[in-house]
DNA sequence: AGCCGCGATATGTTATCACAGTTCCAGCCC
DNA sequence: GGGCTGGAACTGTGATAACATATCGCGGCT
């Protein structure tokens, strides 16, 4: 590696570093993680290779390569012709999901609560400070309010220290997000976002008090009731 | 689909359907989990996809599927080399994973004794003999001891019907696969076996029960004295 | 003798192409 | 008119080749 090819902004050798270092597949990655994540793909549509290619201006290898990762992790399905879809959630496969984050992200607000520092308690009040904030407006932003709400809660889990369990928890949530942000999109949100705030503040002073059992209780009225409301909208099969 | 193509043995037109319905990347992918479960490669080995592809007959493509896979599964890692190793595991790791296998295998198991059904309570003792009995011959094949041991487990996993989280659970199984029986194959295994027999019966007895507490007691002095004895080994980092 | 630079080798990445299975629609026969 | 058949278009899979980068070793300079 040379110094030749002048690639960053800035004066000094150390500032031009890190030119892409970034795969191809890796932005197709990242990039339908995101839309996904996102909830701007609904359950069950279908992508194909060429087509995700062509709107990439990429080849069909990133994008092949992202795929077949996302299919790994659960994030999409490829059904026995070959073809690949958002998965469809059905209301046993939530229930069961919501199960399993019960207990981990239990853990590990648990765990958090524990070790937690104060300037990671500090950002996280920040974090719950903009959902207000966000939330207060006339017009909130969905996307906006999903993506705090997620950083919120991740800021928490890494806390805890467990690379392993966040891992989990992060395919657990590529896993329910489509279904998470298509009904919060279109319903009527207003309550569920109002039980999510007082939730968010319980857990924020439990973390406070390093009370993890209380830590606990907040995240799990946090998941049960936002879980409740997504099952009441019946758009589960 | 057309009836051209007599591909299969037997006669009668519904004996032919289903010939080589998997691609090649599912049978590199199967052998490469297989190696890796079964400890045959060892922590920080590195895997190069030409080598690959030229051992198992075919071209990069196949490999390059499976390895992606692995690695979205955390069975395989990629250094910022891009090259790919069997990943070394840390002694806070390995506890971390055993944190998480006690809440979620202790999840499964009490589940499973709550509804678990007499037929699959049948497969499950046939298992608990068949370790058993191979305990007991002279000298036990440490690769059939292992492989009748996961059967033993996910048997009773998949009692629990919860399919998403047996996905998580095979998940980390796949990241302590290398580690296990890279000490269980070299070092002396008697006591850790014997104590294994021990809990694997208390399991049984408490599923036949229906105890669904003493059945996630049992489970977890199982999982918590193998998880001893690697410790006790020393061989992590 | 030690260190730096340069090139050879190895390896992952991407693109392009050929092939097989599937899907879908038009046209034809009954 | 409806159902079946045929082919055309579509789509994932596998192979090969071109390319960029990393690694290692050799040779020359100090």
């Amino acid at each position: 590696m040379g110094i030749s090819g002048v690639g960053a902004s800035g004066t000094g050798i150390g500032a031009l570093d890190k030119v892409d270092r970034e795969t191809m597949g890796a932005r197709v990655y990242r990039d339908l993680r995101n839309l996904i994540m996102a909830g701007q793909v609904s359950p069950g549509d279908r992508l194909t290779i060429r087509t995700l290619a062509a709107a990439l201006g990429t080849s069909m290898m990133p994008v092949r390569d992202a795929i077949t990762r996302l299919a790994a992790e659960q994030a999409l399905e490829v059904l026995p012709n070959r073809t690949v879809r958002v998965p469809i959630m059905t209301r046993a496969r939530f229930e069961e999901v919501r199960t399993i984050r019960l207990m981990l992200e239990g853990h590990a607000v648990e765990t958090a609560a524990a070790i937690v520092t104060d300037e990671a308690l500090a950002r996280i009040g920040a974090l719950h400070e903009e959902f207000t904030a966000e939330h207060n407006t006339g017009d909130p932003d969905p996307a906006a309010l999903i993506r705090i709400n997620k950083d919120f809660h991740f800021r928490i889990y890494e806390a805890a220290a467990m690379p392993a369990l966040l891992q989990i928890i992060e395919g657990l949530w590529l896993q329910i997000g489509p279904v998470l942000n298509f009904d919060l999109r279109s319903k009527s949100k207003r309550l569920s976002e109002r039980v999510a705030l007082h939730h968010h503040g319980d857990l924020l002073d439990a973390l406070g008090r390093r009370d993890g059992p209380a830590a606990r209780a907040a995240l799990a009225g946090d998941i049960v009731s936002a879980g409740d409301f997504i099952l009441r909208c019946g758009s589960l099969v």
